[in-house]
DNA sequence: AATGAATGAGCGTTCATTCAT
DNA sequence: GATGAATGAACGCTCATTCAT
């Protein structure tokens, strides 16, 4: 019950945080603003997170983790197929539309964040680059640096999420993803 | 001579202020560091600029000029040929490593930043996703759709400048360029 | 019964307040600090006290008074000499060495402290003064004057208490008490 | 000219400091309030001290000095004689008249005052007991323990400043000093 | 023109107090 | 009665900007 009650009120701080973190930046964001958008006290913040920075970790980070997390079982219920790559930028697509405050903060972690956050999200990008990577191993050609490829196919998909994220323009996300698809299948030779 | 003095005053300014703005991140970046760092006293700053926020965006505008005019020098002179690309990438890497400061900047404009400077990025990179749109129908597969292979062209330098820029791991940028070349030209797939 | 729970209550809350007290100083200390060495809920102190400055205000009273009331006995019991003045130093002594906190805090009286405070303390502070001056006239020289002999006489303890209160370094209480009386009696003259 | 104009100001700040703070209590004294009385901007106190903690202890350390240097001045031109425990009496009773701030706060430090300026006044007070004891061993009797008689000298005095100083009850003070002096020098008995 | 001392709006955080359970 | 989660007023300090020199 108590703890019921509890868990709502941290989530709904957090997702105050993430709305209002993302439209206006770490350091232009206001603990008021926070709090009055979560429709709590200012001082009730404090209660659930040490301070600004430590609030804007946690956000960060469940975030990330939900959509490594849900990323990897996309990849695992998607059959042997190099079929997975339009899984995965379709999944992306959709995750960052649904959650588009803690994309742009994904995107974006401010450059002055504490270096342990940094390092923190670096880590977690280069395990979702590692999965790629296997992925071409098994599905490309011996041609190609798997890590090269890993690395350039998601630059792509964050190119894209970027442009649909920041400035509200919207794409059919669908014919895009069939199109990026393609490119990076077969590359833009004839 | 007065002219040449102040051109000179003023480049100092923008150059330090690329460095600290770039060390620091916009909001943490103070104009007394900016100051000390052109060697300047800092309410001189305030007779080149108008403030904190006009000279970021100056910073930016240079840089991206700059940018943008010698890719665009790059692309004529490159022959008529698919290996453009190949130009692009290495210029693109050789260029960001000699301006990592305002590298780091243009990847990551903070969210932070007034509509105006965003919007203005978000034209300039257009005209180079245009640019590179045009080469892609000039030597790419007509199964290609330009404009999204264009954008995922950036995405890939993009990603691999951000590594090389942001984690000061030093790749040899020569064997990574001909990689992504491969990739692009001629996808994944076997 | 039930009186006899609520006063231990409200006496273990004086007891840590005392400790808190005097430990961190009036502006310092936290009521949660208090409630917690007390080993009730923070709320629960708000049923006996009016707040923060009214605890302060009762647990200095009832210390200050504790010790008024034993001082005056330990006069009545001294036998009609002029070592009695012996006594109220030994008693001084003994009784600031087992209440340290409580010492600690009557001899500086935060300046902060509201003006009743102050003025009760200073109204109980010269009941004390007369009774000195009233033993002076008893036993002293018609030529000192009782009252001036009064507050150097406490002034003589209040300095000796407070070295050995706040510094922690112990002397001899005993051989100290000998000595003041000496000068106290006889003057520093040959 | 110019030091002249900064140390000017520097001393207003003090002055100030001394005034709020003696008036609120350290806790209680907010910086708006110090900088308003001395006539300067808030940020301006932090041109000339690092911070409230440290304006504090600069204001002490300056009014101490300044009572300790006055005071061995003033023993030094007292011919060789007892009466210059007399002497003392009375400088220090015109001192503290005229510094009443700073007076309130050398004997009341604040408990909490971190450790560092609590010890440098601890150290300061007893190169004035040392002082002190010198004069009872060359004028005093071979009974007199000197130090203790140093301390009770300093209590007699400080109890009766304090009572000037905090509770605005003029004295006349030649009287006090006199009647003073001859019960530290003869004892209160007959 | 160049300077840097002065300024004060703005914000993160603390903690005494309240009140629903 | 007892509790502790929630609250928001209060304050020290920073730093972009101004302006007298």
């Amino acid at each position: 019950m108590m703890e019921g009650r509890k868990k709502e009120k941290r989530m709904a701080i957090l997702k105050a945080a993430a709305s209002v973190f993302s439209r206006e930046g770490y350091e232009k964001s206001r603990m008021d603003d926070i709090a009055s958008t979560a429709g709590v006290g200012k001082g009730t913040i404090y209660q659930y997170f040490n301070g600004k920075e430590q609030l804007f970790q946690e956000m960060i980070k469940e975030g990330f983790d939900a959509f490594t997390e849900k990323l990897e079982q996309e990849i695992q219920v998607s059959g042997n197929d190099v079929k997975v790559f339009k899984k995965i930028i379709d999944f992306s697509f959709q995750f960052m539309e649904m959650n588009k405050d803690i994309a742009k903060l994904i995107i974006r972690i401010p450059v002055t964040m504490d270096y342990q956050t940094v390092e923190w999200v670096h880590i977690k990008k280069h395990q979702i680059i590692k999965l790629l990577a296997d992925l071409v191993r098994q599905y490309g050609s011996s041609e190609v640096d798997p890590l090269v490829a890993a690395h350039g196919f998601l630059g792509m998909i964050v190119s894209l999420v970027a442009e649909n994220v920041f400035l509200q323009k919207k794409y059919e996300l669908d014919a895009i993803s069939e199109k990026m698809f393609y490119i990076y299948a077969n590359g833009i030779l004839p």
